[in-house]
RNA sequence: CGGGGAAUGGUGUAAUGGCAGCAUACAUCCUUUGGGAGGAUGCAGUCUGGGUUCAAAUCCCAGUUCCCCGACCA
């Protein structure tokens, strides 16, 4: 992409409305830009990086067998009445014309479960995994901290049926298999806990994935011994000790949840009389799990644990680009034609790269735009690099500045992409 | 929902009752080209409604929006 072509563009200035660090930087950098308090749209930039989320928790979701679908956002009241869930306060209700009651949804245990309902009757049909990637709304009293709050943001939610204890207890390791995975490819996995969560009516715990940093709005008990986390509202309960290994040296941490995992189990199968089948015809209700990921939470949480005084530091496999080339104009025009060269032999290549072709810009704006931006790789051509016949590399989370032979540069890149996933 | 703070060009700011100014961005031109370059010209603003006053960005009342703390948060 040239970058004189990109629509949005970056902005020296903070954002006084702003305070978080998250919103600060996406806002500053291009990447998101907001229409009201919880609510924002994803420019090129940032819809890049959602995408890229997104597809790693599709290719996961897709690894542990779920499939995925597309429900409504619009929703009749009378599901929600069934599960006595009509009068959740921070569900967003409307009227149409003639006087119909529908809410919007924040959830979809609702939606999917008479949707499912309708194909499954025996458990030779189960079990079953469905999961979209949708918008959810919640009318939240304070929305907050950029993305980390919304009142309108992006979910995958995952839905689990079954036709016993067991198949759901193995499935629900399957999962949490999976997210740490995803995690991990989005670079968080260093600093992300399993927490000990409550598990409402039908279950002890449920699980939490807490990133640990100091912007946080959760307060999580580490134990460091079993690296599990426990939420403030279970270590009460515990005694203040860890349940696995009865640790009491537990470190206090604020923290991020960056998605939860949950075994629903009859908890909606009961209201809406969802039963199967089993070998000998006897009728049993189907257990359910349900499994959340907020991607713009997500996104805004990496950017809260991955930036400096300058700007982003993307992990590579979500980064908008993978390399940034920065052209720096000089009299020898041989160094527009040489940056131009390079650029279509990196697309052709299919390596995503943001060419800064502008040329009314100065170096030093340049520099600091890509600092802010925060492509891992950036590359520079210009005046010097090209008398030496060289590259100059850096990278965005060094110091270090390097000149390669432009021959070299492709086996570089390789190694530099083998290294950093 | 309780408490606190704030609202001036796109963005960041100044003006405390008396001519709305500066910076940046944007447009045109000239110069410049390795860490947010210089000059010239131009475009662009007081959240909304009411009140006090000869005169309101400024004081008063009401509302709206945003941010922060807390409560709430499958």
């Amino acid at each position: 992409m040239l970058q004189s072509q990109l629509f949005s563009k970056a902005q020296k200035k903070v954002p006084q409305e702003e305070k978080s660090i998250n919103a600060q930087l996406l806002i500053r950098a291009g990447f998101i830009d907001k229409l009201m308090a919880g609510v924002y749209s994803y420019l090129p930039l940032g819809f890049k990086v959602l995408k890229k989320i997104e597809n790693i928790i599709r290719s996961e979701m897709d690894n542990i067998g779920a499939q995925e679908v597309f429900l409504p956002v619009l929703h009749p009241k009378h599901l929600w009445q069934q599960t006595n869930r009509w009068r959740y306060p921070e569900m967003f209700k409307l009227k149409s014309r003639l006087n119909k009651e529908y809410s919007l949804g924040w959830t979809h245990e609702e939606i999917i479960t008479p949707l499912v309902q309708k194909f499954i009757s025996s458990y030779k049909e189960l079990p079953v995994y469905v999961y979209q990637i949708q918008d959810k709304f919640r009318d939240e009293l304070r929305a907050k901290a950029g993305l980390l709050r919304a009142t309108e943001f992006i979910m995958k939610d995952l839905y689990s049926f079954h036709q016993d204890e067991e198949d759901l207890d193995e499935y629900y390791q399957k999962v949490k298999n999976a997210y740490l995975k995803i995690f991990k490819r989005c670079g968080i996995g260093e600093g992300i806990y399993l927490t000990l969560a409550s598990g409402g009516t039908f279950s002890k715990y449920s699980h939490e994935f807490q990133v640990i940093t100091p912007s946080g709005e959760d307060t999580v008990y580490l134990c460091l011994k079993c690296k599990l986390g426990i939420n403030k509202e279970i270590i009460k309960e515990e005694k203040f000790r860890c349940p696995q290994c009865e640790n009491k040296k537990l470190e206090i941490k604020k923290a991020i949840e960056a998605g939860n995992i949950f075994k629903l189990k009859e908890k909606f199968s009961q209201p809406f009389g969802f039963f199967f089948k089993d070998e000998r015809g006897k009728e049993k209700s189907v257990l359910m799990g349900c499994y959340g990921i907020g991607l713009g939470r997500l996104m805004g949480t990496i950017v809260e644990v991955y930036h400096d005084e300058k700007g982003i530091i993307w992990p590579i496999e979500i980064s908008p680009f993978q390399v940034h080339l920065i052209e720096i104009r000089g009299k020898n025009l041989k160094i527009k034609k040489t940056a131009q060269k390079l650029y279509k032999d990196l697309e052709k290549k299919k390596i995503e790269i943001l060419y800064d072709d502008r040329i009314d810009k100065s170096p030093g704006e340049k520099f600091a735009e890509a600092d802010l931006i925060g492509i891992p790789l950036r590359v520079v051509i210009s005046e010097r690099t090209l008398t030496k016949n060289c590259l100059e590399i850096k990278e965005r989370k060094k110091q270090q500045i390097n000149l390669i032979k432009t021959k070299e540069f492709s086996q570089f890149l390789k190694k530099f992409f083998k290294k950093e996933y």
